[in-house]
DNA sequence: ATGGTCGCGGAGCGA
């Protein structure tokens, strides 16, 4: 027998996941965290009560929680796997235009500056809904830079509520009066990406029209593959430097009982 | 598509 020494390239895997609803899907989340073992879990959707979250349970599965949360909508949520630091940086963005909604969370953990986002849906356009999402989004871009400045490693995860392309959804006429692909949903997350960041799943799926993480309940969506790219990882430099993979994870959308978002998973290399 | 499905909260809204 012969002892083998191997360098291991330590990564970090990062998954974020609307749950849609944190009562219903907590079963789906626990057996996904037990199944994939994510270090930093970004949770949003969880449409709960801030004093009913099932901290016990997700701590038993191995994970401390920092939860944004608000009665009946919205709320997010910050998971790190094991007893290393996790640091609390903001719950809720400066100047929120509405922060009584629970949409943005961001902490520090496993080296990482990392932030759950919520993105407001927009819909119908041209309602108030519409301008607050657009509102938000400016408030988004302002501190994303920010964020860039400090020059680290920065993970922006989340359902951002935007098809950034018309190849990032399986039909452009049904989803042409949609908030989530009008030219000024769009042009607000290209301000946004193009202040330095990386698209992580589209950078590691350059070829991908197919590359859906979101499919309705309604119109047998699932069965048809009919969805779209609404869920997203944006890098900062110093973090797309360590990229080392990136996908969905499709096959938990078929799941009993699943969310209508598959997660998502980002793998960085260690530093 | 005049509909179609979910979750939360316990009717109707949000997605």
């Amino acid at each position: 027998m012969r002892l083998r020494i191997e360098l291991l390239d330590l990564m970090v895997n990062i998954v974020s996941f609307n749950i849609n609803g944190l009562r219903a899907r907590l079963p789906r989340l626990l057996e996904f965290l037990e199944r994939e073992k994510p270090d930093i879990v970004c949770l949003q959707e969880l449409k709960g009560e801030p004093d009913a979250l099932p901290t016990d349970q997700v701590e038993a599965a191995g994970y401390k929680a920092l939860w944004h949360g608000q009665k009946g909508f919205n709320g997010v949520a910050f998971l790190s796997r094991g007893d290393g630091d996790l640091k609390l940086r903001r719950a809720g963005l400066p100047d929120d235009p509405a922060p009584e909604q629970a949409r943005y969370i961001e902490a520090e953990a496993h080296g990482l500056i990392v932030a759950s986002i919520y993105l407001p849906n927009g819909n119908p356009v041209g309602s108030e809904k519409f301008g607050y999402k657009l509102e938000w989004m400016a408030r988004l871009e302002q501190h994303a830079a920010a964020l860039l400045a400090e020059e680290r490693p920065v993970v922006l995860a989340g359902d951002y509520n935007v098809i950034p392309e018309d190849r990032d959804t399986f039909s452009v006429k049904a989803m042409a009066h949609d908030a989530l692909m009008q030219p000024e949903s769009r042009a607000a997350l290209r301000r946004i990406v193009h202040q330095g960041w990386t698209d992580a799943l589209r950078q590691v799926h350059p070829d991908d029209d197919r590359l859906y993480t979101f499919w309705d309940y309604q119109a047998a969506a699932w069965p048809r593959d009919a969805g779209f790219r609404i869920d997203h990882f944006l890098l900062s430099p110093q973090a797309a430097d360590r990229l080392a993979g990136a996908g969905v994870h499709k096959w938990a959308r078929g799941e009993e009982k699943a969310s209508d978002h598959a997660p998502v998973w980002l793998q960085l290399h260690d530093a």
